[in-house]
Order: C-alpha cells, then structure tokens, then sequence
DNA sequence: TTGTAGGCGTTATCAG
DNA sequence: CTGATAACGCCTACAA
C-alpha cells in the first residue's frame, strides 16, 4: 500500500503538501496540486484511516446495539442506520447486546477503545454509568431517563388507537398481551390500552397477560388466556411477535381470526404481510426512526446544533384481515 | 483517556515495561509487574487500539458483506458471525451491498481503507477482481470460481429431498420456483429438482417458472402458474420466502394449503413457523454456516493451518404442516 | 505557497 | 530485567 509519503516523493513535494491537497485545506499551487493528484492516481493511493484516526481522534465508525438482530424488529433499523451512515461516510459495528448487562457494558469498552464516534443503542438494558459521558449517544425505544438525545414513537396513543380499532370493529371483551414491564414501550402500550377499556364494564385485569415480546411465551400466554375466558373477542397485543404468537394459539384452539377474535399487534414489522392472515397493527416508522437516530447522532458528532433532543414519532394505525370483520 | 505513558510515568517505569505487562510477552519482575498492573487500574487505563493497529497492522474488525439484512436468511448469519467473531474479540462491521456491484466495491474499498482484518461474503455480485488479494476472504453460498475457502450447503441434494418428498406425500404435478438463475444456489437447486422430476411422464419445462428469492414476485408468478396448470399439487419453492409467497398466492386462489396443493421450501428461516400453516423446508444449518465461515476466516486470518477450504454443509428434511398429508 | 518537525498511542528492536 | 528510541501513516503548527 502506497503512502503518503510514497506519494509525496513521486510528486516531488513534501509530505504537507500530499496531506493538504488530499483533506482540500490550506492553499496549494494548481499545479502542485495536479501533480499530487496525478502520484495519487498512479499509486492507487488511498490514505490509511487508522493513521487518520490516530491523529484526529475520528474513526468514521457508529457503534448499533441492538438486543438481538434475529428479532425481525431490528433489521430494518440496522438497515436504516446503516442506509443514512453510509450517505455520511460512516460505516457501522452491530452488536447483539441480548439483553445482557455484561455484554452491553463489554460492548461499549470495546466501541470506546476502537475510539468509535458514537453509538445508537436500542437495547433496554442499558445503564448510563456504563457510558464514558464523552462519547455521543442516541437512544431508541426507551424513556428519557438521562437527557440524551432520544428517539421514540408515540407507544401509548398506539395503543389507545389499536384497541379502539378492536372496539370499532365489534369486540366485546378485549385482552391485552403485555410486554416485559421493564420496558418502558410496554409500559406506555399498556397504559394506552387501560385508558380505553378501564372504563368498560367488562374489563377486569386478568385480561392483561404479560408476554416477553416473542411469539413463543405469546403462544402460550394466549391458549390460557382464551381457555380462562372463552369469551375473549379481541386481542391487542404488544407487539407483532406477540400477535403472532397470539394468532397461531388462536388458530390452534380452533378460533377464526378475525371472526371469532380480532388481533391487532404493534410495530408494523414485514412479518406482518408475510403470514396468510396479514396481521393488523399499529405502524411505527421503524426505518424512519432508524435513519432520524443516526442524523440526530452525526449531527452531535459533528458539534452542530441538536435544536430537538427529544423525537416522538406518529404512527398509523394499519387494517389489515386479522381484524378485518364486519361490525357486529 | 490515559495512555501508556501515563502509567509509565505513575509506576515509574518506561513505556517498554508497560507495554511489556500489557502484551505478556518479555521479561519483567513481578513487583514491577504489580506496580503497573495497579497503575492501570488507578487510571483506568485501556490500551488505544487505534494506535495497536497502527502498529500492529491488525483491526480486529471483520466486514460482513450481506445482500439486505432485512432479508431474513441474514440476520441468523450475521448473529452467528459476531457471535464467533466477540469470542475471539473481533468486532463486526455491516454492509447491505443490494447486489449492486457499485455498493459492494465501495464497501470493499473503505473496509481495506481500514484496514480490516478479513472479509465474510455471503452477496452474489461478487467480482473477484474488486479484492486487495492481501486481505483474506471466506464467501458462503456460492460456486467456488477462485480457490477461496468457501461454505455452502447440499443445494441439489436438498432440492431432491425437496422433490422426492413431495412425491412421497402424493404429489401428482410439481411445479419449481426457481432462484434468481445468476446464483449457485438457485442453479443448483434447479437441477436437483429436474433430476426427481425429468423422469416423470407429467413433466414440462413450464412447470419451472422465476422468482428473485423473495415473497412477492413468487406470489405473482405462483398465481400465473397456477391459473397455467390447475392440476398442479406440489411446488418447490427455491427457497422460503418464494415458499410463503406461493403460499400465499394458493390461499389467495381458494386453495387449500396441504390438501390441495403442498408446498415446500429450502433454507429454514426462522419464518416458516411463525407463519399459520408452518412450512416444511430443507433446512440449512444457517447459524453453523456463519460460524464456520466466520471460523475459518479468523484461521486464515491468524495464518493458521485451514485443513479444508471448502464446506459442504448437511442439510434435512423439515416437514411442517405444509405438506403433511395422507398418501393419496 | 511549501516544507520541517513534532505528535497521536503502541509496539518492537537494541542496548544496557 | 529495563529503558531509549525508531517505526506505524497521517495531520498541523510553525517557519520559510
């Protein structure tokens, strides 16, 4: 690999100068410059990015931590951040935290000392101390405990429009599938729910049952919950996963989806139209979520102002055949 | 962030010594050992691996070069990937190149730029020509042009499994959804489906129609062929996301789903259980075939002896609910 | 407009 | 066993 040196050499000039034409700072001769420009090419130069990184302390490198890339939420997050990253001459590290205190805080001792320029973390289990407080971070998908920067989407009014939608197409008793307490998008989802059917007289709190955001406790969570209350029209749950979950149990106990039980779930992942009943469900711009992350992180990066530090994005409420019913 | 020479000055030692208890390698007395170990503690000091790659020329850093993570075959691999790669401390760095040869260059270029260690190639577009031949390289799921260490898995034996089972369970008229034909795998799988089926009296060339590996063209194509050739009972698809896409071209035609038409798919991606009529698949051992082409990297990388460098993975048999029939 | 030289944080060679 | 010191490749004052 040529250096800049080999390059200087061969234009005839120094170092400075190579260095100056490559990062367009500092005036240089046209000629020089067509000369440089001219070794550059023959050498096939390209500048070594660790020496670049060494002295300017920049890497050109984001760090994604995401609980587990297999969950279909966060392809299309890393996708979008690896979309917008690269638009800016950035490239990314994945990291599968799993939910794991120990493997986020390694994670983050590692991105630190590769000098990574910041990090979007999508994982819940994070604790701030973990974080050296020099390098930028945006968060996804959790509450502002710290005043970082922060991207969500609205979780609890979702959740008021999916159920209400459960109630405008006719159901008469609607569960809740919950997800893990400690996050905080469970939380406000279920929330959203409680203040629509609160005031319903059938509601009772048994029909929120707590799932871990995956199909297969779903599944399970659901057969008990229809076998306690055969009654039970209409399910929120929330999260696809867990609708998913929800529908096969469904299915399983010999209910039709949407006419025996209508289900709805949250985030709108492509799952949703892959399976035979497409699934209803409340749509988060999840790309788009993703690629506003990362704009807000490189703009912190590069020191330009952050006007919003603080992003709650709309979501839309979808219909699609698993609560496509005529009212009743 | 403390460097070197801030422990060295605190233990009162050089920066030689220093280095010396970091790389475990040289003499050095236990009590002065000591004194650095507990300087770097009192600083907190982590090496700046930056400057050893600079020094060392080695990034521990891995580029894996995917079509689309959003493409769910991906994300196993990729878990499997980091998984192996943070166990012997390397790091992952993500690239969509979307088949598109501009992308994939452009990603080559900055991951030699940086030095990375080795690249995981698991897009088609491949040129050969592209690659520094310095850097070391492991491609999955393709035909073996160059002698690069490859990983793949049975296609055509998987693709006869496929067909054969169809037969068995009663298929009187199976029709293939085929690959994108510029890929090995869908080659491959081609010809282990005409090997079953060239032999039958029922057997004609439009039963083979062209799908690009995703859902929706194979959805459209499935109805053509469908509407072609009612009498059709059998597809194999050339891998499972055509499978749901015909899945869901056969439900969307009032077919049933095993009765009337059976249908089996190739790779066993997560998906094919979380859909309602769980789909039976040739499995390939995805997760195995990233760890393994991600081990075989880091061997190549550490100029370790590769015993073989070229994998062909075992595949079996899944049947699931699409194709679970009485034998007519 | 250009060149010299010191620094970024580590490693490794070579004397002591 | 330990310490100077020259790389690694690039950037950037500071001089010229």
């Amino acid at each position: 690999m040529a250096t800049i040196r080999d390059v200087a050499s061969l234009a005839k000039v120094s170092v400075a100068t190579v260095s100056r034409v490559l990062n367009k700072n500092g005036y240089v001769n046209e000629t020089t410059e067509a000369n440089v420009r001219k070794a550059m090419q023959q050498l096939n130069y390209k500048p070594n990015t660790i020496a670049q990184s060494l002295s300017s302390r920049k890497t050109k490198m984001l760090g994604l931590i995401v609980p587990d890339i297999t969950n279909p939420f966060f392809p299309e997050l890393a996708r979008a951040v690896e979309d917008v990253a690269q638009i800016y001459g950035y490239t990314v590290i994945l990291c599968n935290s799993d939910e794991k205190v120990e493997k986020e805080r390694e994670y983050l001792d590692v991105l630190e000392q590769k000098y990574i320029d910041g990090i979007i973390l999508a994982s819940h289990t994070f604790e701030y101390h973990h974080l050296s407080e020099k390098i930028p971070v945006v968060v996804l998908d959790r509450s502002i405990d710290d005043n970082m920067p922060t991207v969500v989407s609205q979780n609890r009014q979702g959740a008021v429009m999916a159920t209400s939608h459960l109630l405008e197409v006719g159901c008469k008793k609607i569960a809740h599938i919950r997800g893990p307490q400690e996050t905080m998008t469970a939380q406000e989802r279920y929330k959203g729910y409680l203040q629509v059917v609160q005031k319903q007289t059938w509601f009772q709190n048994d029909l929120v049952v707590d799932g871990d955001f995956e199909i297969t406790k779903s599944l399970e969570a659901t057969k008990e919950l229809l076998q306690q209350h055969p009654d039970i029209d209409g399910i929120f749950a929330g999260n696809d996963l867990m609708a998913v979950g929800a529908l096969k149990a469904a299915r399983q106990l010999g209910r039709k989806v949407p006419e025996d039980i209508a289900i709805i779930g949250f985030d709108n992942i492509l799952l949703t139209t892959m399976i035979e009943t497409e699934l209803s469900t409340i749509a988060q711009p999840i790309y788009d979520m993703g690629a506003l992350a990362t704009r807000m992180l490189l703009k912190k990066i590069e020191n330009k102002p952050l006007p919003d530090t603080y992003h709650e994005l709309e979501v839309t409420l979808v219909q699609r055949a698993s609560t496509q019913r005529a009212k009743s």
